[in-house]
DNA sequence: CTCATTTCGTTCATATCGTTCGCCACAGCG
DNA sequence: CGCTGTGGCGAACGATATGAACGAAATGAG
């Protein structure tokens, strides 16, 4: 099968520069190119190239969904992932009304966007098998396909570490006794979730010096990602 | 909450009248009407009074999706579930591609569309109380919903279940231990049935933080039923 | 250089989780 | 009446997610 084709819709350049990262390092899909507006998406997708699109929900001209809207009204039934911060169970469902694919929350680990694409990429070799169903069950499969979700280490919770990820996206530069306070555990236990994004790339170590006395205090920033 | 305003659309007059009864038989949902082809049931649905579409695939008029298609493209973002023979695998894809909420094989019994329809009538309060999702997982479950089996699985006894249910109503952040000595069973068999729930996603698992060492206790609550 | 100060980072205790295994009641059957 | 299979339950036992405590480390002051 030849690569899956993205593109990716974003109005943030870095961020959109870092997507485009994400899709090209993973085997079977090449990004097509970044459109930062809704209506520079809609006059590429109108050229007919495109598999798949990772689509940002706040675009300067219009809202992520209206794009999605105006594609199927255009008669264009390519497939949408959502890559958005938006986080009302409202926008969330509305997304699945207008048939998005995959919602993946910002800001989010590269694993859980390469999970979600090779996800949706076996979804879709099985699509191309052409069968017929045999029973209710195997159509819900279909309809709700399973989202694997990406390990998370012993001794680790994901919904910690989904919270710890939402923290650090919000501003730069958090200690870990601050993010202790935020979610209500020890530093300890934040410190255990920093730790374990730094090492694995996802959040930068640095040391923030207040002038006083004493041992510098370690600040965990999200990375932006090259 | 009113009653969720149904739209029935098939050919068959006396599977129509079947649908319809069973509709009105389903506390919350009341059936608005009976549309036999694609052109009357866009002319009922251009009112705005409808809520949601139990919508055949086979119309004498032409093909279901295409009730759907036409429908977004006029703007109308109500609720479909598709009641269908159509057992193509593309069939079952496309529909989830255009938004379809649910997807009934037909012929189909009482209970299959009782349990998709409440499950249905759940996610819409979930979003009107203007909830906000915490983490992916939570995202997920809204995406894809788990699809409610009525039959209560083996090593579960109904009347303890019905028992668990009442307790999750009365307020929120239960804990397995809590509702074992509220039910009078052990803490396992408590953990089996909120188990249970949080599967079928009728119950939320949330971790509760006491402050003091140890691992810390999970919580479930009965979800959006503010 | 030495000390006071502040925070880090590791080790260990601990509370709870979650799974495995066996018990018991009961129904069906000869 | 005994035997057997099955469904529902709970005790027991690792596994695991957490915070307390304490020495180590990094800094400024004198």
């Amino acid at each position: 099968m030849p690569d899956l084709r993205v593109l990716v819709v974003e109005d943030d350049p870095v961020a959109a520069e870092a997507h485009r990262t994400y899709v090209d390092r993973l085997p079977g899909f090449t990004c097509l190119g970044v459109a930062g507006t809704a209506a520079r998406a809609l006059q590429v997708l109108a050229r007919g190239e495109v598999d798949l699109v990772l689509l940002d929900m706040n675009l300067p001209d219009g809202h992520g969904l209206d794009v999605v809207r105006r594609m199927r009204a255009l008669g264009n039934q390519t497939d949408v992932v959502a890559v958005t911060s938006a986080r009302e169970v409202s926008a969330v469902q509305a997304a699945a009304r207008i048939g998005v694919v995959q919602y993946v929350l910002k800001p989010f680990a590269y694993e859980t966007l390469r999970d979600r694409l090779t996800a949706y990429a076996r979804q879709r070799k099985a699509a191309e098998s052409g069968q017929v169903v045999a029973d209710q069950d195997e159509v819900d499969r279909l309809l709700h396909p399973a989202t694997v979700s990406s390990s998370v280490p012993k001794g680790l919770a994901g919904s910690v570490l989904d919270r710890v990820v939402q923290l650090l996206g919000n501003r730069e530069g958090w200690t870990a006794e601050e993010v202790a306070a935020s979610i209500g555990t020890s530093r300890i236990t934040a410190r255990r979730y920093l730790e374990h994004l730094a090492d694995q790339g996802q959040a930068l170590r640095t040391q923030r010096y207040d002038g006083r006395s004493g041992r510098p205090k370690v600040e965990y920033s999200w990375v932006a990602e090259s």
